[in-house]
DNA sequence: GTCTATAGGACGATAGAC
DNA sequence: GTCTATCGTCCTATAGAC
């Protein structure tokens, strides 16, 4: 998976080599293809292993700058939880781990191609998220959907400056004087 | 050049095949080489294409909705033009092509690897854009360097969702509605 | 300026031994 | 579960005829 991760992020998905991931494993080509099929097989391992692995960590996340964690929050849902907070701690989380953003950088854009193996992946996980930040944002204006999708693009934007100028731009602290032109005025 | 600009949009660098470039071509391989002498050289020779292309387009699009195009604007360039009608202009002119929205956009992540071909090219370009921006800025805001970067994040970032679902969204509307929110306040 | 022919390799995947 | 051997295909690039 952590290799897969790293040479995706390199190349992309149609650069990927399978002989480059048996390499960086110590395994030779079949002995890989032994767990994962195909190519394909292997792009969704890796994404089904950075979901729960994301899943798991935001929770934890969320709940690392608060005394007390609310029990709506450990229960996974994002129901009850402040948008503008939630947003805080996706950025504080993805400030600690580059590769990983820009593996889902490299991917989210590729696989705007119909003919993407993650296509569908990226156009259901892109979904959630805007009504997942739409439902959160209810409580804060009446185009809920709007500021969600904004919040969103403010997001991708900011991580991209961030990959391409790591050392300039500091992610959190980026993130936190966007947020004031997306939240301070409602 | 077209040819080339909708299959590394499909595929990026890494999954472009020079065979299926000389086939829309109508040439053989080597004929395509002929002309651009390697397969870097085809990439360097479509982002010269475009650049001049867009310089071009974007001074029309500029003036296309004014009735008397000021002296400073047919210049080449920025200076003197208001920011945020030049973004509004960009963002316009984007709408009518996004294939090569998506060239860039593809390109632009790719390309945060060092070993890309591109990797150079797009670290100056956005470096330009910023600073550019920000010089215009200067008259709105204290941080200019600031404003500058949300502005380019949130194009990058409408853009994104646009190409990820362009019967939903309206660029032009998008972004003036993300505009309102970045310079309503200032 | 465009072609045929070909070099020389990397690719994903399979078959089958151990 | 991991290997060797191999298939058939694709790849970029070069040499050289026309």
């Amino acid at each position: 998976m952590e290799a897969t991760c790293e040479l995706i992020a390199d190349c992309g998905f149609w650069g990927l080599s399978m002989q480059d991931v048996a390499d960086r494993c110590g395994l030779t080509v079949p002995g890989l293809l032994h767990y994962v099929g195909s190519k394909v097989g292997l792009l969704v391992a890796v994404l089904e292993h950075r979901d729960r692995e994301d899943a798991k960590a935001l929770r934890v996340h969320l709940g690392v700058d608060e005394e007390h964690v609310p029990d709506e929050w450990s229960d996974g849902g994002p129901e009850g939880v402040d948008l503008r907070r939630l947003c805080a701690a996706t950025m504080r989380r993805n400030a600690g781990q580059p590769e990983i953003v820009r593996l889902f950088a490299v991917l989210a854009v590729e696989s705007l191609n119909p003919g993407h193996p993650a296509h569908d992946y990226f156009a259901a996980r892109q979904a959630r998220v805007v009504s997942s930040f739409a439902a959160l944002a209810k409580q804060l204006t009446d185009r809920p959907e709007l500021l969600a999708r904004q919040i969103v693009s403010m997001m991708d934007g900011v991580q991209l400056q961030w990959l391409r100028d790591p050392g300039t731009i500091d992610l959190v602290q980026e993130w936190e004087a966007a947020a004031e032109a997306l939240f301070g005025r409602l």
